[in-house]
DNA sequence: CAGTGGTCTAGACCACTTA
DNA sequence: AAGTGGTCTAGACCACTGA
């Protein structure tokens, strides 16, 4: 019934070989034009076929780089009070992390509510990606309350927020609220990351706050197929 | 320096359209050859732009039956104690729900460990799709332990579950493990919810617990574009 | 510079739905 | 039967990458 067209079968012999090894997670598939030759399809069909395994997760692209074989997926707790650095260490996989900007200014709207400040308050941002294995696959904006975070700028930004939070400024998080949806990522963000403007990804924003008071604001924007998210869910 | 491409400026005008109204949620889009007329393209940009569309939420398709605006994403406690049910009416959403199938069988190897049980012990199997202002967003396989529910198959098994846990079953629900994940929706669920075979999909498996026994395992498979979660965390 | 993916054209036939 | 989206071909030029 199903499986007949061409771009279907060429996806499913590639899934096959990459689901036995001859193509390695992280390998870079061959090019779009060896493809036709090798299958004697169209480059049509042959896009369409690649463009199917991405939806799917199994492989993914970078900018007119090439197409990838996806590593594993990366499984994650977003009510987490372990850093994501501890939670790759325990899954092994190799994390890197970049700072890409850090200043004080006005906050987005949204957030300014979300921080319950006034909209024209500045505020710290931090801007970072994130590397699981090598692949950039997350983009993660983190805005502080200027009163609670003193001299925030000279601290290693490059490093764990999470850690920082907890033993340079001494806070222990209790609560969090989280917000997770599908969002296509704009042109800045997908430009970091490596991909396509209006790529999916997975949308997570958290609320952080101790003690009662809301100290901080994070966004965190994933490619879709590279994360897994596991909650402890209550009643 | 971007924007300048055919498809990507069919796809920002058919955005302005839809967002200011002249094409109202819900309604469907002209034929893709009517736009292909219209905006002087040729058909592979025309579907280049309504992909790009998709991708990012604004409009989907069903199954040759042609491109339609999105209606707003619905929101979504995965941790819920209330029914999706009663979260909709909160909402204004017009919610229906269609039993597909009910019986006694085999779980797979991965629900029998989720349930805790053996991989040959039968479970009730569950499956309903639903609909959140007539479009069909949601595919749930709900799976219960047989000594918990008996009499099961004969419940009105389209109307609430977790009303009918709490109340034919007596069971308060307290504690939820959950797992999220984007995963593509295989040839069958596709064609419930009328999409393609792997149209990506936010995928929520929940293990439910009454007094530290796990009693039920339930796996949803909401389109990407149609959902927001919001989950309160806690430490 | 050669090769890559990204974009694009102008056609074509098929499977399916709706009238 | 007419119209739709789904698939497909055989080309083409461009922007960008890496050697």
């Amino acid at each position: 019934m199903n499986q007949t067209t061409a771009y279907q079968s060429l996806a499913a012999r590639l899934q096959h070989r990459i689901g036995n090894g001859e193509l390695a997670a992280g390998s870079k598939l061959p090019s779009e034009r060896s493809l036709c030759d090798m299958f004697k399809v169209s480059r049509v069909s042959a896009r369409d076929a690649l463009h199917l395994l991405e939806a799917q997760g199994m492989i993914y692209r970078l900018n007119r780089l090439g197409w990838f074989v996806s590593p594993p997926v990366f499984i994650y707790d977003p009510t987490r009070s372990s850093s994501i650095q501890e939670e790759a260490h325990r899954q092994c996989r190799e994390l890197s992390t970049e700072l890409l900007s850090a200043s004080l200014q006005v906050a987005p709207t949204r957030v300014a509510r979300g921080l319950e400040i006034s909209p024209t308050q500045p505020v710290y941002v931090v801007t970072r990606r994130r590397a699981v294995d090598k692949r950039w696959v997350l983009l993660e904006i983190c805005y502080f309350k200027e009163e609670y975070f003193p001299g925030l700028l000279e601290q290693p930004l490059a490093a764990s927020l999470t850690v920082m939070v907890r033993e340079t400024y001494g806070f222990s998080i209790r609560e969090m609220d989280i917000n997770i949806s599908s969002a296509p990522l704009d042109i800045e963000h997908a430009q970091h990351l490596q991909v396509r403007e209006g790529c999916p990804s997975l949308r997570l924003e958290r609320k952080v706050t101790s003690n009662n008071q809301t100290i901080a604001f994070e966004r965190e924007y994933w490619l879709h197929d590279a994360i897994q998210m596991r909650v402890k869910g209550r009643d």
